[in-house]
DNA sequence: AAATAATAGGTAGTATGCTACAATGTTGCG
DNA sequence: CGCAACATTGTAGCATACTACCTATTATTT
């Protein structure tokens, strides 16, 4: 029998990414945006555009307009590396710490509005089943290849 | 705890629409298209752009590119209806109805693929936690108004 | 050391999504 | 009838995603 997995996980999809969106206009982000502050913010170390690449499996053309809109914005700043000159580190700049607060608390809300109502043993079930379709799908790309340094 | 339930979501939309889309490269097809092209096989009538937005919860500028290039790829016609000639009737062409019978087979195993090893009953459950996050979403414009009138 | 591989980014072009504004056709009301 | 409101589509401009191809730098191999 059909069921729609899909069509039901691309409206999914597009909800929650709708609610970041949403909730993330006043501080002049998109949630693409602020899912790469959040990972700067992570970082102990400045990282290179190849990092974000593989942390969020987006092809570097990709990356790079994100990051070019970021510093446009003066939220980043970005500085070759003097050790590697073909890497370009980037710096989270004042701005873009300022909104990590706020933006870590909006990914929360809309996390819990997400499984509002589930008891703790039905999330576990549907983090599962989740991983499972993942694992299912075989798209080695999506799936972790390595748990980068980060801070706390 | 923070199960990340919203990048998990990203990263299993993104897995299934890459199947689907490398499924339907073959044909000419985008996901997109080919989700456009099912449903006009499924119209008893020949829809205008509007049923589109509304049965895929589109904009309509969104649409109005899916079907400038399916018209420009010879899947679809495009004729004004006379009784109100504001709206465009879609018409599947030949080469779009074609496409029908490896479409549908192709969503089919991408379906079976997500929820391979799933027993009934956890398929049962995970549609169901995807429907309830849905609706938890509150998203309204992301859940079906009416049914539309289909063959089969 | 020189040629070759691999790695990191940049650029061009396309597809899919959006909002905002414009144009055009239909309807309904005074 | 004529104008205002509504409905449908078009156009412009942007963000995010991709592939394919190019350039620059580093690492490896001979």
């Amino acid at each position: 029998m059909h069921r729609h997995f899909g069509h039901r996980l691309r409206i999914l999809h597009w909800c929650t990414d709708q609610a970041v969106t949403n909730a993330l206009a006043e501080l002049e982000l998109t949630s693409a945006q602020g899912r790469i502050l959040g990972y700067l913010a992570m970082r102990k170390t400045a990282p290179c555009p190849k990092d974000i690449e593989e942390e969020f499996r987006l092809s570097h053309p990709t990356v790079s307009g994100l990051l070019a809109r970021l510093e446009k914005k003066g939220f980043i700043e970005m500085r070759s590396d003097r050790e590697d000159r073909r890497c370009k580190r980037i710096y989270l700049l004042d701005k873009g710490k300022d909104c990590n607060k706020s933006m870590y608390e909006t990914i929360c809300a809309t996390e819990n509005r997400l499984v509002e109502g589930f008891t703790e043993e039905e999330k576990e079930q549907f983090f599962g089943y989740l991983n499972r379709a993942i694992a299912n799908m075989g798209c080695s790309s999506c799936n972790p290849k390595h748990k980068e340094e980060t801070q706390a």
